[in-house]
DNA sequence: AATGAATGAGACTTCATTCAT
DNA sequence: TATGAATGAAGTCTCATTCAT
C-alpha cells in the first residue's frame, strides 16, 4: 500500500467518524438545531477540522445522507437478488429492509426530504448533488426491479413500474412521517408498526393481479 | 355595521394580509431560510406590525396551517355528507378533494409536519396548539368515517377506520412529498398527477373486500 | 372662571392621571421593564395621549419626581414651622416626615437617583430641569434651615447646615436603597425599619454638642 | 509553564479586558444605555467574542461588580488585620479604603444597586449568584467585626454590630450616590471629599460610648 | 383633543465559517 | 493536518414615538 493510499484511507476514516457523530447530533435536535460545534464536539474534533472534510454544513449533512442511501441499496440488492423468493415475498422483505433501516437510521426519511430544499441543493458542490442523483435513481431502480418481476410473471397488476417503486416509497415514508409527528403530540410509538403492517397489507392486496 | 365590528373586520383583513404574503415566503424559501423581515416586505409592511398580529414567527407560521386545514376540513365534509356516493366513489373524491386543497396551498402538506417539531409546539399558545389538535383530530375523524361507512356496507376490508384513515393520508402527504423532492431535481411535474392516480387504484382495490 | 383657565384646570387633571398611572407602573416593574403603552393602559388612555402631556418617557419620569418632591417639600416646611419643637424633636420628626413620603412612594429614592444618569437629563427640557433643581435645593434647604436653627441654638455640633441636610438625606437614602437590594436576596423586609431607628439615634448622637 | 495554564492565563487576561472596556461604557452610559456593542468596540473586539467570556449582558455587568468586590475585601480584611489601631482608627482607616476603593472605580456603588434587581438576577448563573452572596456576606462581616472589637472594648455603643455595619454602608453609599447625583447638576467634585468626611466625624461620634 | 395602528431603528444573541498558530 | 479563538453578518423581537383619522 502507497503512502498516498494510506494517507486516502486515512482520510476516508476521518470523514466517518465525523458522519457518524454528525448523525447523532441531527437525529437528537434536527438539523437547525444542530450547531457545527454541537458536531465537532461529538466527533471529538474542532470546528475548524470538520470544513476540511466538508465544504459546509448542508454538504455534510447530504454526505449523511448519501451514506445511508448506501447502506440502503446494499439491503435492497440482497432482497432483489435472492431467487428463492417469488414476488410477493420480494415486497414483503422489501418491507422488512426499509423498516430495518430505518430502525438503524431514523433520520433518513426526514434526511431525504429536507435534500429537497433548493436552498439546500445550491449549497451542494456538482459532484455530490450528481452522486445523490444517482443513488436516488439506484435505490428507486432496485425497487422498480422487483415489481417488473412481479408484472412479467403476471402476479402484479400491469402498471409502471417505476410509479409501483415510486408509490411504495412514497407510502412507507409517508406513514413514518405522519405517525411520527402525531405521536409527538400523543406520545403513542407502538402504533407506528402497526399502522405500516397493515399499509403494506392493503398494498399488497392492491397490487394483486384480479 | 357597528364600529367595532368594522374594526375587528379590518384587523382580520390584515392578518390574512400577512397570512398570505407569508404563505409566498415560506413555499419559495422554507421556514428556515424566510426571515420576519422577508414576510414584512412582501406584505409591505414593516417587521414590527407582524407581531402586531402574530406573537412569533412559529405562531405566524402555525395560523397559516390551520387556516388550510379549515378549508381542507370543509371538503372533506362535503364529501362525506353527500349521500348519493358509494364507499368507493367517497374515497375517489376524497382523493379529488385532498388534491384541490393541495393545489390551492402546496404547502399544507409540509406544513402538517412541521408542526410536529417540538421546538415549534413550544412556542405555540396554549389556545392555537389546541385549535391545531382539534382540527387535525376532526379532519382524521371525517375521513374515518367515511372508511368506517365502507366497512360497515361490506364494502371494505375489516380493518380499524382510524388506521386506514391515517394510512389515506399517509399515502397521499408522502407521494407529494416524494414527488415534489424528486421534481427539484428532475422538473418534471406532471408525473405528480398520474402517479397519485395509480396509487388511489391500488388503495382502493387493496381495501376492497375479496 | 374662564374658559381657558378650565381648559387648564382640565389639563393639569389629565397630567396628574396619567402621572398617578405611571407612578404605579414603574413601582411594579421599574424604569426600563415599564412601557409607555402599560402606563396608558394604566391610565385608562391610548399610547399617542401620553405625548400629548409629556415630551416622552423620560420627562414622564421626571415629572414624576418632581410630584413626589413637592409633597416631601409640604411635610417638610410643616415640620420646621412648628415652633414648639426643640431641635432634636425637629430631627425626629424630619425623620418621621421622611418616612412616611418613603411608604407613600417608595420609588422617591430610586427616583432621585435615575434622575442623575446625564443620558436621562439630555431629554429633558430645560424647564423641567430647572424646576427639578429648585426643587431638590429647597427641600434641602428646608433641611439645612432645621440644623441651622440646633446649631444657633447651641444643641449641634458647628458644622455647615448644608453639609448636615446633605448627611441626613444621604443616610436615610442609603439605608433604604442597602437594605432594599439586601432585602430581595434575604426577603427580610421588617430590618429596615430597626435599622433606620438605629441609624438615625446614632446620627443625632453625633450631632450633639459635647 | 504547561500549554494548559499558559491558555487559561491568556484567557483571564482577555477576560480582564473585556471587563475594562464594559466598566469604561457602563460608566460612561449606565448599564441601560450601554450596548453590547460598544463595549466590543471598546474593547476592539467583535460583539461575538463577548460571548465567549460572558453568558450575557447581566453576567459580564455582575462580573465586573464581582472583581471591585473582590478588591473591596481585600482592602478592608487589611484594616481589620492590623492590631495597631484602636477601633476608631480603624473605622477611619475603613473610611478611608473606601474611599480608595470609590476612587478606582466609582461605578462599585451603583454597581452593587443594579444587582438588586430580580430582573437581573434571574440571567445569572447559579454559580455567579452565589458568589456574589458570598463576597457580599464577607464584606459586610469584616467591617461587622471591626464593630464587634469596638463593642467588645467597650468603645462603642451596645448594638447590634451587623445593624452597625449596614449602617456604616449606607452612609457612605448614601453620600456617595447622592453627592454624585447632585454633582451632575451643580458640577461641584470636590464637596464630596469634604461631606464624606463630616459625616464620618458624625457617625463616629455617635458611636462613642458616652 | 384623543386614538392606536404602524413604524423602524436598534438591542441582544447565535453560529457558520475563517485563519493564525 | 488540526486547532479553536475570533469574527461579523444576520435573525428575532421590542418599544418609544409618530401620524392619519
Amino acid at each position: 500500500m502507497g503512502i498516498r493510499e494510506r494517507k486516502e484511507r486515512e482520510r476516508e476514516r476521518r470523514r466517518q467518524q465525523i458522519i457518524v457523530a454528525a448523525k447523532r447530533v441531527f437525529s437528537d435536535k434536527g438539523f437547525n438545531k444542530s450547531t457545527m460545534e454541537d458536531i465537532a464536539k461529538e466527533a471529538e474534533l474542532s470546528p475548524g477540522t470538520l470544513y476540511l472534510y466538508f465544504k459546509n454544513k448542508d454538504e455534510l449533512y447530504a454526505s449523511l445522507s448519501l451514506r445511508i442511501l448506501q447502506y440502503l441499496i446494499i439491503r435492497l440488492e440482497h432482497v432483489n437478488g435472492n431467487n428463492e423468493m417469488d414476488p410477493i415475498q420480494k415486497v414483503e422483505a422489501l418491507n422488512e429492509a426499509m423498516f430495518d433501516v430505518y430502525e438503524f437510521d431514523p433520520l433518513i426519511i426526514i434526511n431525504m426530504f429536507h435534500l429537497q430544499s433548493s436552498e439546500t441543493l445550491k449549497n451542494l458542490s456538482d459532484e455530490l448533488l450528481r452522486e445523490i442523483e444517482d443513488l436516488s435513481r439506484k435505490s428507486l431502480g432496485v425497487i422498480a426491479g422487483i415489481f417488473q418481476e412481479g408484472i412479467d410473471k403476471g402476479v402484479f397488476i400491469d402498471e409502471h413500474p417505476i410509479a409501483l417503486a415510486d408509490i411504495f416509497w412514497s407510502l412507507f415514508s409517508g406513514v413514518i412521517l405522519w405517525e411520527s409527528s402525531k405521536s409527538i403530540i400523543n406520545g403513542n410509538k407502538d402504533y407506528l408498526r402497526d399502522t405500516l403492517k397493515i399499509a403494506f397489507e392493503v398494498f399488497v392486496r392492491g397490487l394483486k393481479k384480479a
